[in-house]
DNA sequence: TTGTAGGCGTTATCAG
DNA sequence: CTGATAACGCCTACAA
């Protein structure tokens, strides 16, 4: 590949001309600039990536940790990063923690080998204070998982506490009273603020909590599939149970069909996140709508914000609404 | 951040014995050794990516071009490829091309800026010869979709005909001779090999082609949903439906449902794929498996044969196969 | 408006 | 085994 110096002997000019074409600088005569560009077209030359990040000191990329690429959620969140980073020319390095503490540590070395600008978490695998430290390397973003210890991370949330509130007492509403909560396996702040939500709803209403009716299964449909197999080994069956997502629900509901269960008339479902399955399923699944691709959006807008300070005011804090979205699985 | 210099100063040592330790050479005395990697423990070194990109002319990184990561297929594939590429220290570049001609040729400038060292495609948006001046730059794989006038990019091949024929025939051998075929919207070889297979399958039993069972849908459940109503005001209805996703077939059933038809009693069902959701619907589906993680697998292992040469014999083509997984919808 | 020179942080070559 | 030096390709004072 030609550099910038074969332009500019080609160009019979200099370097610094060159680059002041390239990088389209007020003082070029119109003459020069076309010598440039012609020399350019006939080197088919592009500019080396590396040299203009090592001289820049940035690299107009972000590192997105994510735990699954193939969870439908973290899907739809990297889709939203991305559409802002895009419009405003950054690229995205998708890193895959796969739920594993080291691998996020790792990932997080991407901001002092300054091979990112910034770093989008989605997932919070270590506890905060392994994580704290490398915020003196550069901007971090939290969406989604979140940290209340973490007072000064700029952060898209979403009440969670409310999200299992509202799911709870819209069964309760329903005339349920045995009540399962189904949550993932892994270490969540947002699990466990949507049980908070969940007995809050209980007490409201004077139900007791009891703890054979919480599940902690992963996220997907099989687990969904397990958890209703245990439901029915109960003494005293719930008829009513909210899920962590929608693929859970989607796993109990078709269980449930298999075992000649009616939904919602002897098992009410409520899922989260209202991603597609939940339209696909029948019955449709009555979920707690999260803006998925908004909370990406935002996520990347913050970002931006901490990275082009121009924009005066700095926005560090983002609040999106959770939704009841009641379909025909209640 | 420390450079290296600050490193050298601080151990007492030049920057090349440092460098040297950075990277395991082999003749580092013991005792230098450890000076060094005090020093760069104390000032928390760590060694900035660009400036060893620039000067190693290498960035273990690739690009992935892919249409749309909320298209669970892409994401299955994109994590096959993200397996191999972490398991050898490379990272992924995640591109979006999102059906867009101009994004995947712009993408294609990340080999020319030599901001990665290969290419994925898992899919074509613009013809073969757009894209075929690029291998001058760096080597690129092609897997999934592909182009049969290229001859001399390494692929991972699937016989698409044959999965056409397969699902078809067996539609055929379930007694139906009034089978649609749905497919996706966009410009595709796959597609189109599929068709083939679909009609080869169709001659074989004596059926006859017919236009208005040919159904170009996206991609999505909706878009499944679209077509079983489009089905519906057919004078004469197939009884059978073969179609190019499991979202789509997804879609199809779940009106069938809505609609009081019954699958596969009154409308039998082929999916693609063989993606979890083809198990989550009731029925469940009937699906031309293809290994997605495999697929992406091998395209990774493909590039690692181009990039390291050292393994002897450079295998240029994966064939895979795919097969028949028949289940409730049928 | 243009050119010269130096440095971004590493690593490879060569000499010792 | 270790150190000096040049080079990877680009950008930006500074000088002209």
């Amino acid at each position: 590949m030609a550099t910038i110096s074969d332009v500019a002997r080609l160009s019979g000019l200099s370097r610094s001309t060159v680059s002041r074409v390239l990088n389209n600088y007020p003082y070029v005569s119109e003459e020069k600039k076309r010598l440039v560009n012609e020399a350019m077209e006939q080197l088919n030359y592009f500019p080396n990536a590396s040299a203009q990040k090592l001289r820049n000191q940035k690299t107009e990329t972000i590192a997105v940790l994510i735990p699954m690429l193939t969870n439908p959620f973290f899907a739809y969140l990297l889709q939203g990063i991305d559409t802002i980073a895009t419009e405003n020319g950054f690229q995205l390095l998708v890193c895959q923690t796969r739920y594993d503490k080291e691998k996020e540590l790792n990932f997080l070395n991407l901001l002092k080998s300054k091979q990112v600008d910034g770093i989008i978490l989605t997932s919070i695998e270590n506890s905060w204070d392994q994580l704290e430290p490398f915020l003196k390397y550069g901007p971090i973003v939290m969406c989604n998982e979140y940290e209340k210890t973490a007072k000064n991370v700029p952060s898209v949330r979403l009440d969670q506490v409310y999200g299992g509130y509202i799911a709870t007492r819209h069964l309760i509403e329903k005339g349920h009273s045995t009540i399962a909560y189904c949550r993932g396996a892994f270490r969540s702040g947002i699990a466990s603020d949507r049980e908070i939500g969940y007995r809050l709803a209980l007490e409201e209403f004077n139900l007791p909590y009891r703890e054979e009716l919480m599940f902690r299964a992963a996220a997907d449909s099989r687990d969904g599939e397990e958890v209703f197999k245990k439901l029915m080994t109960l003494k005293e069956r719930p008829t009513g149970i909210f899920t962590g997502s929608d693929q859970v629900a989607a796993g109990i509901i078709k269980q449930a069909k298999l075992n000649g269960i009616e939904v919602p008339k002897e098992l009410a479902v409520v899922g989260f996140d209202d991603q597609p399955i939940a339209e696909i399923v029948v019955p449709e699944i009555t979920t707690v709508k999260q803006p998925i691709h908004e909370i990406g959006e935002k996520a990347m807008g913050l970002m931006l914000n901490l990275l082009l300070p121009n924009e005066s005011d700095s926005i560090e804090e983002v609040e999106l609404q959770l939704q009841l979205i009641e379909r025909a699985s209640t």
